[in-house]
DNA sequence: CCATTTATGTTATAATATAACGCTCATGTT
DNA sequence: AACATGAGCGTTATATTATAACATAAATGG
């Protein structure tokens, strides 16, 4: 189904370690616990289910409970380290950097993968309207489901 | 909690007009079972989960099974009648038209209230990103948690 | 070393959503 | 009318996603 098309051990490394700083920064603790899950979340670029995280771990030592995996999540999203897929009840590792502002999210329904993608005009546009509606934005999600370049062109 | 700003029951009536326009139009059946799920939808314009529906139901009339409202809510959704707010797990009756384009929904996390309001600059703007990264959408969902300015002026 | 907070463990359960199967009823056809 | 078809719905069971409540341990700051 899905096949990288880049190293991906190189990929993961770089984004365990970026973690690790963005902890430092912030004071927290990024535990083996959290280690473990970001990694299993971060194995592929695909949106990947609780109980899949759970699997994953499983497969590699003691089966985490539920509200573990869901507690480390919590940390994890906070700390911008990874998405949740609000429209697929599923998360990714976060690939990109992007300060405060809101990634759009490009999710391919045929493999799987979410592609991350800056929108400076999107996120200013929806700002504008929402005030203009006397609305105070908190939190934005912007997901587009479809077709990636890659399964386009099977 | 929530004060409607409006007569109610119009808005409602309103509503169900155009949902039987709509279905007539496409040669589907709004059936009272539907009717009934649509309207308790609309009671107000807060996001209701599948089971608030069910209870919604059940105070005036037989308890309607999961299955049959998540049937039905298939139903409205494919119809565009309703909006599921997937950052909640809620649904919306569709407050306005909109013929292809996708609406921007408003969620006030004070008062649940989701206002819709459409936004053909952002729609483009997440149309070329996409194109862009070769990728083609098949569905958007753009949503903003939030305070509303009813809710901000208390 | 103690107090406090943060992290984790354990058990149970809540909340959301779907599968599978069969019956009924409207509709169109012969 | 008799029949075939498919849409709508009923019923039972179960899958999937997420959290509550309470106990223990481990890190951190004084």
């Amino acid at each position: 189904m899905f096949k990288p098309h880049h190293n991906h051990a190189k990929c993961t490394a770089k984004l365990i370690s970026r973690a690790e700083e963005a902890c430092e920064q912030r004071g927290s603790r990024l535990t083996d616990q959290r280690k473990d899950v970001l990694a299993s979340i971060a194995e592929s670029h695909v949106a990947v289910g609780a109980y899949e995280i759970i699997e994953r771990m499983a497969a590699r030592g003691p089966r985490p409970a539920p509200i573990t995996v869901y507690r480390v999540l919590d940390f994890l999203l906070e700390h911008n380290l990874v998405h949740k897929i609000e429209s697929r009840n599923a998360f990714v590792a976060c690939a990109c950097v992007h300060d405060n502002a809101t990634p759009t999210l490009l999710i391919c329904e045929s493999c799987g993968v979410v592609d991350e993608i800056m929108q400076p005009l999107a996120n200013e546009n929806l700002q504008n309207a929402a005030s203009a509606n006397g609305f105070k934005i908190n939190r934005t999600v912007i997901e587009l489901s479809g077709t990636c370049q890659a399964c386009a062109n099977v």
